[in-house]
RNA sequence: GUGGGUGUAGCUCAGUUGGUUAGAGUGCCGGGUUGUGGCCCCGGAGGCCGAGGGUUCAAAUCCCUUCACUCACCCCA
């Protein structure tokens, strides 16, 4: 019989692991806490319709990326590519902008995107999302990019490189685009084929190459920072004013594009060399314009996503999670293996991690599936225990033994182990 | 979608210029005198050598095809 294997680019989350991204979500929960972010769940499928109307049509990620399926009734829908999109439809839909000035949400799962898997890049991957809406001053910038230097400094990561940079908006970028394009048009022909295609299609991804000749060509090209209009370059400065008063270290690197097209004015991200060629680990910006562009009130909004896998590569002491048992029960013979099943069963509902086996196995064999389950007692017993109504305890870290009396067991092994 | 690398035991990998019954470490199971774990010693189970075809007296080894994984490009978290 063939075996039937995982999805390509899907990823099973072993036991092993599990503890580490519980932990990493707790983290998550507590700092954004503190910043009045609440948690949000949508999901993971929404109208292709939303997708295509947010990230924008000619983006990689709608043209070629998304899982996109025909349900029974006709309907076109798409596992989400990123959370943005509904967590805006979800705002949108609640009318929560009339339910206060300003929205702090966050959200996490699974995100789908149907790209060549390699290093830290997975068909199915976790983001972390947070979104604020309803403010466009420069401090709530400020707050999400601090915020997310705070989560990952909590989470353990050290050398970190945060990014900014301004994008412009809808009033100063055209120009900018058009600069561009004249610029490349000297020295079209020395462009790689990719930069040659990408002229007519996204100019500013040509920032993005790293194609050693176009690096040489773009390093002289127009720079967005010269094209910003008054509003934008007040709004960066005062951006870039406030992180240095907090003592965020970061770089403006003025050729930091980002692939989706809603983002306006400020663009941020944060890299790690320990990722591989994928080294972008959090990315996000502002997007004012974006919900009235999907049918909402004209608000602004900012927000970022982080790549949990990404993130948990980072992480520098990263443990395979292990067996922990407060007690092992070792019954000999099968009067014991009644009473020991019975006590198990009694120690579990009272919260103790109590492990036994069920085949009657010898007592040296018991014995190491004790050490295997680290467990911290073993409760040893036969024929001769139950008659005489004396088990034994043994701590298997000091390896004394006690003695127990048959009656009241169970209190006295709570009593023990609740002690410790 | 396009390249490169790798496919041998549950896991990590050896395997010579093609040559007997394909190995090690680790993990798993059992044993080392009656019922006491970790260390040590002994034993056992576990492989269509990724799949299909070809060359040859003979293929894990050489050739072709294919699939999977992986890294990189594209792009992004």
């Amino acid at each position: 019989m063939e075996k039937i294997t995982v999805i390509k680019g899907f990823k099973d989350i072993l036991p092993e692991d599990t503890p580490n991204w519980c932990r990493v979500e707790s983290i998550a929960r507590l700092v954004f806490s503190s910043y009045g972010f609440r948690e949000i769940r949508v999901p993971i499928m929404e109208k292709t319709e939303l997708f295509k109307r947010s990230i924008g049509e000619t983006t990689d990620i709608v043209e070629k990326e998304m899982y996109t399926f025909c349900d029974r009734d006709e309907e076109l829908l798409t596992l989400r590519p990123e959370a943005t999109a509904s967590v805006i439809r979800a705002y949108i839909e609640h009318n929560m902008f009339s339910a206060e000035q300003v929205t702090r949400l966050f959200t996490l799962g699974p995100m789908f995107r149907r790209e060549r898997p390699q290093k830290g890049r997975f068909r199915q991957f976790h983001q972390i999302d947070v979104e604020l809406f309803g403010d466009d001053k420069p401090q709530s910038d400020v707050e999400v990019i601090l915020m997310l230097v705070h989560f990952l400094e909590s989470c353990g990561l050290t050398q970190l490189a945060l990014e900014i940079n301004s994008l412009g908006c809808k009033a100063c970028r055209p120009a900018f685009s058009k600069a561009v394009v004249d610029y490349l048009k000297g020295s079209e022909k020395e462009l790689c084929p990719d930069c040659q295609r990408r002229m007519i299609t996204n100019p500013l991804r040509v920032f993005d190459c790293k194609v050693e000749s176009c690096i040489s060509i773009i390093a002289h090209a127009p720079r967005i920072l010269d094209y910003l209009c008054t509003g934008c370059e007040d709004h960066f400065a005062a951006v870039k004013s406030y992180l240095n008063d907090l003592h965020v270290k970061y770089e403006v690197n003025s050729a930091m594009v980002r692939g989706l097209d809603y983002y306006v004015r400020t663009a941020f991200e944060v890299k790690s060399g320990a990722l591989g060629a994928q080294n972008s680990l959090a990315g996000g910006g502002r997007y004012d314009g974006l919900v009235s562009d999907l049918g909402g009130p004209d608000v602004a909004g900012i927000g970022f996503g982080i790549g949990f896998e990404r993130l948990l590569t980072c992480l520098p002491d990263l443990e395979k999670s292990k067996y922990r048992t407060d007690l092992f029960i070792a019954a000999l013979g099968q009067r014991a293996q009644k009473i020991g099943f019975m006590l198990a069963c009694q120690l579990r509902r009272a919260g103790i991690t109590a492990a036994m086996d069920y085949s009657d196995k010898s007592l040296k064999s018991q014995m190491k599936r004790a050490d295997k389950l680290n467990s911290s007692y073993t409760l040893i017993f036969g024929d001769k225990e139950i008659d005489e109504k004396r088990l034994e305890l043994r701590n298997m870290n000091t390896k004394n033994q006690q003695v127990l009396p048959l009656d009241n067991l169970l209190d006295s092994i709570i009593n023990i182990i609740k002690e410790r």
